[in-house]
DNA sequence: CTTAATCTGGAACATTCGTTCCTGATTAGT
DNA sequence: ACTAATCAGGAACGAATGTTCCAGATTAAG
């Protein structure tokens, strides 16, 4: 019959996430894309739609990436209270890695397009939900194990918990961030739990 | 001898701020502005440069107007602690007022700009900075007074404050938060000092 | 009234944008 | 060898981008 198919689908995603992650989706060009993904042009409308399109499709797999590594740490942790403050650390260290500093994907998005773009708010929705849930069914574990104190209702924890990985995230794309008030913190928020 | 200015450049300044606020720097156009600001193309490249210079200003103008508001709320404060937490809550509730639910202007170019753009770099590192040392003093004179904790810090608790406060601040750009999830995220947090 | 500075509106600019299309080379199966 | 799908590369498109420039109206001071 014909040609097979000889690039990788979902690596060119992974190659247009990592640039929509760098540069967020305005400051990302058709030719931004091309010249970074390694395909062309056509190739790359042919496969994927549109510019818009291939955004979405870049953000879906960013979440489907992300959750199943949280569910992975969260889910088959002896301690929950440690699984959690190993996942901020990490958002720390990723901060601090200056080469690579460009904070969380999902979190650029949500304050550059969620507002005025429903199919991205529609993801978002999704992730901090699923993303919330996660955390709950974790910590409720961890609260019965007596590992997290249960001052505090799971879910509250869970938005808590996000909430403070949002915040450094953002801190992740500025220059600011010393691993000193980075690892403050994580440390003051840990002591919550 | 000539004609005298007849638009206050100061509520120009703030139309702009406001519409880079709602649709960041990528996201607005000089026609945008033209048509938002009320100002003539010509008038307004004359007076403020290029897109650029003018979206600085208007970053630089909200860094005042925050911090001087800030710094007024925590500064003549008799209780630091309510002060603390009526600062959060006002967050709270600017995220839920759905008609103007965008978020923080700092938050948001930190987000889209900071990374590659060097002045814009400067001004939310200086940002940070500032208002992690409002806070710290404010956290300080609570903490002798009695109303505050002092297990942590201030400087580690105004890390902390901070980093939630950007936390809620990106939730406000997603229409995800309601309000039962942001007053947990308020409560524990508050639940540190 | 004259002068001179403001301001408007729109024309005009080159550049870049996202997108479509075409040509030709490549390659796998029949 | 023929066919047909898959690719690259680039030309081409209109639209939108940021920016500059100019003609003319407006208005305050001398």
């Amino acid at each position: 019959m014909a040609r097979t198919k000889v690039f990788d689908e979902q690596e060119v995603l992974k190659k247009a996430m990592q640039l929509f992650w760098n540069k967020g989706y305005n400051g990302t060009s058709a030719q931004d894309l091309v010249d970074y993904v390694g395909l062309s042009r056509s190739s790359l409308y042919d496969t994927f739609g549109d510019k818009h399109g291939l955004f979405i499709k870049a953000l879906e797999l960013y979440r489907t990436i992300n959750e199943a590594v949280l569910e992975d740490k969260l889910g088959h942790a002896p301690d929950v209270r440690v699984a959690i403050q190993q996942i901020l650390m990490q958002a720390v260290e990723e901060s601090l890695a200056r080469r690579f500093t460009q904070g969380c994907f999902m979190v650029n998005t949500t304050s550059e397009l969620a507002l005025h773009d429903s199919k991205v708010m529609a993801i978002v929705t999704a992730n901090r939900n699923r993303t919330e849930v996660i955390f709950a069914t974790a910590i409720l574990r961890g609260q019965d194990k007596g590992q997290i104190s249960k001052i505090h209702s799971p879910t509250a924890l869970a938005s808590f918990l996000f909430n403070t990985y949002t915040g450094i995230r953002v801190a992740a794309r500025s220059e600011t961030a010393s691993r000193d008030m980075l690892e403050n913190i994580v440390q003051v928020a840990m002591s919550v739990l």
